[in-house]
DNA sequence: CGGGATATATAGCCTGTGCTATGAAATCGC
DNA sequence: GCGATTTCATAGCACAGGCTATATATCCCG
């Protein structure tokens, strides 16, 4: 019962095509459960370096929830190695967290890098690209970073 | 206990960025609540088209995921008047669900498009576009358009 | 025109991500 | 150093979107 990757040799051609567009989406659902992660951690690495610390409220304030949200999620991140929380003193990156932070933080800054050289207006560019940088896989990034620096130049 | 539009005039000025920060998570957030309505009318659009018929089972084997998980959405996108179900007989788009489908092939085949005009390989583009058109504005979509319209002449 | 194959429906479970209400703990200004 | 304020934790709720197992309904072919 191991799922038939290649059935049906010809009269149903399109079975082929059917378990590639599934493997996309599938993709894409996997994607959706890491893009809270990677805003949370790349937020706490932006307070960090710009405010000095990343406390709860914070953040919080800053993803517009509710702070028992973020405490739970600052948990699950906990337990999965990404940061480490210092009651009443914040949330710290692990090198972990900082490895991701750093490569979202780039990720994010060249997908909207790229919509503003497009001509798209700063406001948009910056919300496009909050949803659009955690579907951005490498090759489309390397192209968007190409394609930014010879306009540039 | 409105929420405060604009507080602390002048010592701390990050009160403004954390609003506009907040938004943009709320509106990302938003997307992805849509974004499985849109990949679900896209698809029996699509499937209609191609095969005649949009049944459960096949939109179940396409996206990749069990039949139930798709009985309980299809219920509610007919709630939504998206869809009609004809039991045996497949589903159906009523006018709604025609124009949200419509619209959504427009932009996936736009998104997907100015990939592999950027030279992005077919198989990444499709993944990307999957994911990534439910996060492209208008203003990016016309962008978009008209820099593969332009690459194409 | 029956009966196996196929399609759909339903029940019940889990996880993730929101929320409010509320309790407890620490900080900090006085 | 004490009390108000701030920060954090916890309980409990809702809903979305996965899953399996299983019941039921329809189709269609021999
Ligand atoms: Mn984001
Ligand atoms: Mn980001
Ligand atoms: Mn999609
Ligand atoms: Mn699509």
């Amino acid at each position: 019962m191991t799922k038939p990757v290649s059935q049906s040799p010809s009269p149903e051609d399109a079975g082929i095509d059917a378990e590639r567009h599934a493997e996309g989406f599938q993709k894409t659902r996997n994607a959706r459960r890491t893009e809270l992660c990677e805003d949370y951690v790349e937020l706490i690495a932006e307070l960090i370096s710009r405010e000095g610390e990343a406390r709860q409220v914070e953040i919080a304030r800053r993803l517009g929830v509710a702070q028992p949200t973020v405490a739970r999620m600052l948990k699950r991140l906990a337990e999965d190695g990404y940061i480490q929380q210092k009651p009443y003193r914040g949330v710290f990156l692990t090198r972990t967290g900082e490895a991701l932070a750093a490569e979202c933080q780039r990720r994010h800054e060249i997908v909207e890098g790229f919509l503003r050289a497009l001509g798209i207006s700063d406001e948009v560019a910056r919300h496009d690209a909050e949803g659009m940088e955690h579907h951005v896989s490498a090759e489309t990034l390397k192209a968007f970073a190409q394609f930014v620096a010879t306009r540039t130049v």
